[in-house]
DNA sequence: CAAGATTGACTCGTCAATCTTT
DNA sequence: AAAGATTGACGAGTCAATCTTG
C-alpha cells in the first residue's frame, strides 16, 4: 500500500520515544541510589551543565535545557540553599550572574557519571557499535529535517544531560548554537577516550 | 581503544533522546494549531487514550501513561469542566468511573490526528522505510535489555501518544501489560492499513 | 481491611510583571 | 528602553491522607 513508508516512520518515533524513556527511567533510578533524594533529576541536570562550562549564567542554563529562565533561577536558587552551587556576581557586568559548583556539588556529579556510564555499559553492552553508529547517524539526519521544518530560533539540540564530546549534530548544522561547546572548559575539551 | 563500544551507546542514546524531544515539539507545536490553547499536550494524551480504549477508569489511564493516579484525576477532572470528556460511574463496580469523549473531544482527537500525521510524513517523507524498521527494531531490543535489567513491574512500555496498531515491543515480552491491547475497540482494532 | 478515586501540601514547569543594571 | 534575574499565579506532577464501595 502506499503508506508503508508512513507507518514505518510512525513506529519509529514510538520505539525512539520508547528508548528515551526507558534510558531517563534507568537514570534516575541511578540517581536515587547515588544521591538518596538530596537532588531531583532535574536539578542534577542543572549541576551537570554547570560542572561542564565556564561560569555559565542563569539564561545558558534555561537555554541548554530549553526551560524558561525563570525555572532555572528558582532551580538554581534550590541549588544554592542545599550547598551544591555558589553564586558570584560577574564583576563585568553587574546583572548577571555566574554558577559554579560547590566541593559537594562536584562530588555528587562525578558520583552520578561513574554510576551511570556504569549502569548503561553493563545493560547495553550486548549492542553492536557499528549497529548504534548507524542508528544514530539516521535519528540524527531526522531530527535535522524536523528542525528546519519547524522554527528558526538558534537554540540548541537539547541533548539533556547526554553530552557529546563531539556532537553529531553541531557538526551538522551552522546555525544553531550550542552552549555547552561555547562554554566548554579547557580541561574537559574533547580529548581520546575523555567523557 | 576498548570503550568504542560504549561510546557509541552513548551517542546513541543522545540523539535518540534529541530525536524524541524534537518529535515532541512539533507534535505540541500542530496541537496548539488545531486547539488554540484550548487543551495542553498531557490532556491530548489522556483524551486520545479514552478515544481508543473501551471506556477506560482513571487507574487505566494513569498506568498507561506512567504518572501517579492522583494526577490522572485531576487532569480528568479539568477535561471535564472544559467539556471534552465525561465521566460515568460504572453499574458493576460503583467505585470506577468509566470515561467517555464528547462529541467536542472526538473532534479535537481526529482534527489533531490527522494535522500530526500530515506533518510527520510531510517533515520525514525523505527516510527510507527500510531504514526506518530497522533503526525501530533495534530501539526496541534495547529497551527490551533495559527494562530486563531494571524493575519487574508490569506496567507497558509507555509509548505516550504514539500508539502502535500491532506494537513491536508486546510481540517481544509476555510479561508487560498493554494497557492499550487490553481495551482495544473493536471498530479501532489493527487492520491493513489501519492506525 | 483492600481498592478506586479524590484532595491537600509540595516541587517544577509556564507566562507575566517587576527590579536592577546597562 | 533593553537585558538578566527574580517573584507571583497557575498547570501538572509527586506522595500521603481520606472517602466510598466491595
Amino acid at each position: 500500500m502506499a503508506d508503508t513508508g508512513a507507518a514505518a516512520v510512525r513506529d519509529l518515533v514510538a520505539s525512539a520515544t520508547i528508548f528515551a524513556s526507558t534510558v531517563n527511567d534507568l537514570m534516575e533510578e541511578r540517581l536515587q541510589a547515588v544521591a538518596g533524594g538530596r537532588v531531583t533529576f532535574a536539578q542534577l541536570k542543572v549541576l551537570t551543565l554547570v560542572g561542564r562550562t565556564e561560569a555559565p549564567s542563569v539564561s545558558d542554563i534555561a537555554s541548554f535545557l530549553g526551560i524558561s529562565t525563570a525555572a532555572a533561577s528558582k532551580t538554581v536558587d534550590r541549588l544554592v540553599r542545599a550547598g551544591f552551587l555558589a553564586r558570584t556576581a560577574a564583576t563585568d557586568d553587574r546583572r548577571t550572574v555566574e554558577l559554579s559548583l560547590t566541593r559537594n556539588g562536584a562530588r555528587l556529579v562525578s558520583r552520578y557519571e561513574a554510576e551511570a556510564d556504569e549502569a548503561l555499559s553493563r545493560t547495553l553492552r550486548q549492542a553492536s557499535p557499528g549497529e548504534a553508529r548507524r542508528t544514530a547517524s539516521l535519528l540524527d539526519r531526522l531530527s535535522l529535517m524536523l528542525i528546519e521544518a519547524t522554527d528558526g530560533n538558534g537554540a540548541c539540540f537539547r541533548c539533556g544531560i547526554h553530552f557529546r564530546a563531539n556532537c553529531l549534530l553541531r557538526n551538522r548544522s551552522e546555525d544553531r548554537t550550542c552552549y555547552l561547546h561555547l562554554g566548554e572548559r579547557p580541561d574537559l575539551a574533547p580529548s581520546p577516550g575523555g567523557r
